[in-house]
DNA sequence: TTTT
DNA sequence: TTTT
């Protein structure tokens, strides 16, 4: 209850991806997704403009990772406040390998940007998914500065966890399933010009 | 729980009075500080050093009101975070008055800083209240980013009036009591140059 | 340069009016803004849906307000970061009145949201104004959360007037004008929905 | 100057270790820490008391670093705002490695907390160096939230590099130096159990 | 009123 | 490695 220690990452950006939903043994979600942010400048030398893109993974617990799944697509733009949460991992020599992620559980915010699409498509670019209902909005349980949307769960961060690997290598970290879930896996596997 | 936008303040400074602390009907806590928040800067002209304090009216209810009564005191640094919120009161003359606060309640975090005080003293200035137990820390409910102060509480910020009014005038707003609370209050009447 | 204490909001919005802009005795714009913040949560007595919206003054300084003033609209959706300060003016009795404001001036951060509007229309709702030129994006000065948007200027806050009044009572805080600025101004005078 | 996207951190941790100086080639200054923010919490299941202590690299920029270098210690409690930024490098084997780290520039914030030490000592334990003059306080460039350390520099992030590696591997990454720095380093080599 |  |  009594914590030493502020750990707050908030970010807006576009997804580089769909988001990647599996499920935990307890029937959790989490979902990831990659998160650019970019940041222009002009050289001060050349003074030529300059760009350059930041790639996030964030990963989503519980309800919202459930909704992440449903909502968010590629392109989609999403205002997110979690946690830096560094966790390790086996690489196939053996090594051990660290990555850092944005973790957003109970307590962190999740908040789809830009209204809705009004053309058709199917869950095409950059848009929303087209689901059934929810005209956009933010999702989150706990969180304050958010402005309502108060914890509605118990004392503890269960979905996310404490350091310890959630997924198990092997199994393919795959779509929406309730079967056993996946333990310590690396990374996932994106595109190219991700570099991670 | 679907919400849309972001409501957040982040402060960290110095209380300038002890907290008052009241009850409401309910039994629930609530807790008044103003928090002074200064920055210099070098004046471009004259080259001269200039200086400017912030005061914000800080605003806790439930339990975090309870701890904010119990070990803040004058001079005490502490890290807050809320959301803004304007309430409208009126003024003797019937006239509507609005007051901004940061309110801070389940979802919004505190959290002492600077470590206990090593000497003794009676509770005097700038330190921690000498309280039974709570070696410091970071009391919090549903907030992530404060990084496990998880939800405890129902799915609701029933502690913070949701713009309603939350003392009743002609009632001193008095130090902690377990009596009747106060509804439509103006603003703490506290010194002339506090400029609200 | 150095200081004690943090003084941060972060928000996320809807305009209510279309920016207020104006211009100080030195050129520098000043824009107003107001957003909405709105929560819903459900009621745990009742279960109904509950609702309540937060209307924030933002105030731009210099470039910001430039841009503000040009390229948001009653109903664009925008990211903004600056700092809680409140203002003393006098109402028509003489009396003291104070107004609490989210400044954002260089240093500050504000980001459109959701992208350019597909469609024509002229400048119409909730959308962005059809400007010249810029797609989008974020525009702040010495703010690096924002990533990328570097202090350009000099060691000063030299938009933001701190503390003292920069509006002239009794001068109609109008629209854009290079004519002598308006001092000590109440705050403006919105639609009656807006609670000030 | 025109951006897409917010990427933010915000944190308040102790000093694992004292801070690693070190200068590149033109001047600037490079300061390395590892900042710890703990979470406590009470398990849903056991009832027992849990804690996890999050271990975050930060890295300073320019004056910052300086200011870092001299005055931050072991042990000292630091409120810095920066932002998310994952550079790449390469380990013996020549296998790609990413290492996240939490970039403090110009537009960032650096506050120690806490007030200083009022006993004696030799720069000691969880403390302030016992510096010349600087009577704590934050430091920061062009960061407003932190309300008023104004962006004093040019409008470029001059000091950290935009994803480049920055420092050269083989090059001992040691103290204080005005000799020519490494480029492209792993991370720091820390104690066995700091999980990167 | 705080703090440096 | 910090801190409580």
């Amino acid at each position: 209850m009594a914590n030493r220690g502020i750990n707050k990452v908030i970010l807006i950006g576009h997804l580089g991806q769909d988001p990647e939903v599996r499920y935990m043994p307890n029937g959790n979600a989490v979902a990831n997704i990659t998160l650019a942010t970019s940041e222009t400048w002009r050289d001060k030398q050349t003074g030529e403009q300059k760009e350059r893109t930041e790639w996030h993974r964030v990963v989503f617990f519980g309800k919202l990772a459930e909704i992440a799944g449903e909502y968010l697509r590629k392109g989609s733009q999403v205002y997110v406040e979690g946690r830096l949460q560094t966790r390790k991992w086996q690489d196939q020599g053996g090594q051990d390998r660290y990555t850092t992620e944005v973790v957003v559980d109970m307590g962190g915010v999740m908040q789809m940007l830009g209204g809705r699409p009004q053309g058709g498509g199917q869950g095409g670019q950059g848009g929303w998914n087209q689901g059934g209902q929810p005209a956009g909005g933010q999702y989150g349980a706990g969180q304050q500065g958010g402005q309502g949307n108060w914890g509605q769960q118990g004392g503890q961060p269960q979905g996310a966890p404490q350091g310890q690997p959630y997924a198990q290598q092997g199994q393919p970290a795959s779509k929406p399933q309730s079967q056993p879930p996946v333990y310590n896996e690396p990374p996932m596997d994106f595109d190219d010009d991700i570099p991670f």
